[in-house]
DNA sequence: CAATTGACTTGAT
DNA sequence: TATCAAGCCAATT
């Protein structure tokens, strides 16, 4: 049993992660997870989301710039952007946060945990097979 | 299996 | 800071 688990399954794990406060972008979420350039795979993921998914933290995730980067919904962006205000976050008048300020930085054996758990292999007897 | 799509990113203008 | 083009990825159809 294991890398069944579709990419976004995934991002969800990471995402859930993300402590209140912090952000994360797109493209940093996809390098954690070992794809340096799956950005709008991200993306995607996060737009399968559904409402009933809150056990996601989807809020937490802006685009490379520091802002929020919903697109074809003009209320979920609203609303993504006072989520974070309500957790501290402060949006300068152009829309943008401090991301050096905000990003999350996790140590990278937290994230291999996280992955691992997401796939199931929270054993994962074997070392290193190749 | 090929074409489409989209909450992206980077570099140049 | 805003806009444009090109590159990259996974899920969907």
């Amino acid at each position: 049993m294991n890398s069944s688990v579709s990419f976004n399954q995934l991002v969800y794990a990471l995402v859930r992660r993300i402590p209140p406060g912090r952000v994360l972008n797109y493209g940093r979420v996809a390098k954690l997870l070992g794809v340096p350039h799956g950005a709008r795979a991200v993306g995607w993921a996060m737009s399968a989301l559904k409402s009933s998914d809150q056990s996601v933290p989807w809020h937490r995730v802006v685009n490379a710039k520091g802002r929020v980067s919903i697109k074809g919904s003009p209320e979920g962006a609203a609303e993504q952007r006072a989520r974070l205000e309500a957790e501290g976050i402060v949006f300068d008048e152009h829309g943008y946060l401090d991301m050096d300020k905000h990003l999350w930085r996790p140590a990278p054996p937290d994230v291999e945990a996280i992955i691992r758990g997401a796939r199931g292999d929270t054993d994962a007897s074997d070392s290193d097979p190749d």
